[in-house]
DNA sequence: AACACTATCTTGTTTTACAAAGTAGTTGAC
DNA sequence: GTCAACTACTTTGTAAAACAAGATAGTGTT
């Protein structure tokens, strides 16, 4: 993946981040995202890309009744997920690193 | 600009930064951007940007020889692009604060 | 019943990414 | 002198993405 794909993955690497830390369903996540101070992920952000990642075999799902409210639909990683966000926090320090370079003046 | 408007912005802001740093021109912005450690950051991907950036102020242009080739177009950032960057800075910050807490495996 | 909160999905518009091809000047090799 | 290689910018076309907004629906409170 070339550092311009990276930037449109950010997202995608996060969402696959806050599942790693442990089963999980969409509405959560974007709490999760506020506490880790993301501003304005909004829902019709994060659906429509947990479908995506589960179309591309990253995530799983099953359905969970919740104490109150509507069902869950709580997210795991899958094996090739694991691997999709262990190459993810690889491109992400590359990159990270390259911005930082650039905007802090060095070179 | 919220943190998901930020995701896209990352090459706009990058290519602020490279402008902000002496005149220069699209062509030798790859070339900046690849030492830099971007990878695979083309033409089609630069110019429109650099079109918009114009376009919205941040950045203006004059044409001048090269003293090999055809002429260069060469950028320098308005007032409106220097401070345009230097919010592009604090959002970055923030937006890679946050990235690596969450990456990190911190809270 | 009306409202608020939880929870997911879909839709429609705008924007973006970016490969690819087009145009054009310069330089060096042969 | 022409062919290829490099420099340099623009345009075009397709595919994908972003995301606000609205649809749907269950639960709890007033």
């Amino acid at each position: 993946m070339s550092s311009s794909q990276m930037l449109k993955g950010i997202l995608d690497g996060c969402l696959l981040a806050i599942i790693s830390k442990g089963e999980t369903y969409g509405y959560e996540m974007i709490e999760k995202l506020e506490l880790y101070g993301f501003r304005m992920v909004s829902e019709g952000s994060i659906y429509p890309v947990l479908l995506r990642l589960q179309k591309e075999g990253f995530v799983k799902s099953v359905m969970k009744e919740s104490p109150s409210g509507p069902k869950r639909k709580y997210y795991t990683l899958t094996p090739s997920g694991e691997n999709e966000f262990h190459e993810f926090k690889e491109r992400w320090e590359s990159l990270s690193e390259s911005v930082n370079r650039l905007v802090k003046e060095e070179i």
